[in-house]
DNA sequence: CATTTAAGTCAATAATACTGACTTATTTTG
DNA sequence: CAAAATAAGTCAGTATTATTGACTTAAATG
């Protein structure tokens, strides 16, 4: 029963060193947006709002509940703020008219723009120099990051 | 002066899946230490601190809120709730009498062990199904994503 | 000996989130 | 159609993590 070691890329060290990676390298893919929404009063939770909303407009509140992972009341501060301010419309729905789809305003729009600028900047950069091949592998493991039900709403986003 | 269009993983749909699975894939990697740490009434800004003193044992307060990244009212909160509950103590500098240095006790080191590998099951399940060459491309974008000072960070740290 | 550094503290505040208990409007179901 | 379920919103209270600003203490350093 002599225990098997793990492979090069399995061994607890390895691990550790993956889970520092995704510890830098989060913060340094959150601090530019942090930094220009900061400026308007805005924090990291109106950017997921506004990023979700910009991805597939017209989405309803349970939609973006269901994908935040947050209670409704923590989200609806975070919406009432984004329509205080002009970024983010609601409409009732035309089938159901329970529901509230939410769409960015212009200003929304212009908003997003400005924080993807920069967040694509820095993503771009640490595409182009790792490579294609690389971008792929760092797909594939925060695949298999997820819980199944996170995996399944990240495949069916649309594009 | 015709624009070029992008190569087929720099294209704005691209970073965007990218940015969108670091979003979904960071909550995987926290959840299991987030739901562990949580019956103790201790968060994640605790399970930071408690990872890198483990990673790093003697370090000092000042190496602690480099790495973090937070004000020191801020940690001392943290490592206060931490001592309080015998999971880490700290020791006067021999070399430096004004430092003080952070060690996990005992009972800190069993809780490290089992948050780890609640964790570490998580990141070498993700590992070990997207292969070995995914991990390096995984590593190399996250460091392409860090800034520099969190890049030299990253690689100082001990093995 | 004056200055700087490492650590700690007190006080006030902010952002994000939670639980629990309800209401309102609308759709679905038995 | 009436009862049940669903989508959204609200009120109230609390927790966690973080901030800024103003100090103190002890020790090292120039």
């Amino acid at each position: 029963m002599g225990k098997v070691p793990n492979p090069r890329f399995l061994r607890d060290e390895d691990l550790n060193q993956g889970i520092e990676a995704l510890f830098f390298g989060y913060r340094g893919f959150t601090a530019g947006p942090d930094r220009l929404l900061a400026d308007r009063g805005l924090g990291r939770a109106h950017h997921r709002a506004l990023h979700f909303i910009a991805r597939d407009p017209g989405l309803t509140v349970g939609r973006v509940l269901d994908i935040l992972a947050v209670t409704k009341q923590s989200l609806s501060r975070v919406l009432r703020e984004l329509m205080d301010q002009n970024l983010v419309e609601q409409r009732q729905g035309a089938k159901d008219r329970r529901q509230r789809h939410l769409w960015l305003t212009a200003e929304g729009e212009a908003l997003i723009q400005s924080v993807r600028s920069v967040q694509n900047a820095v993503v771009r950069k640490a595409f182009a120099s790792a490579g294609a091949e690389a971008v792929e592998g760092f797909l594939g493991v925060l695949e298999g990051l997820m819980s199944p039900e996170d995996l399944a709403k990240f495949k069916s986003m649309p594009k």
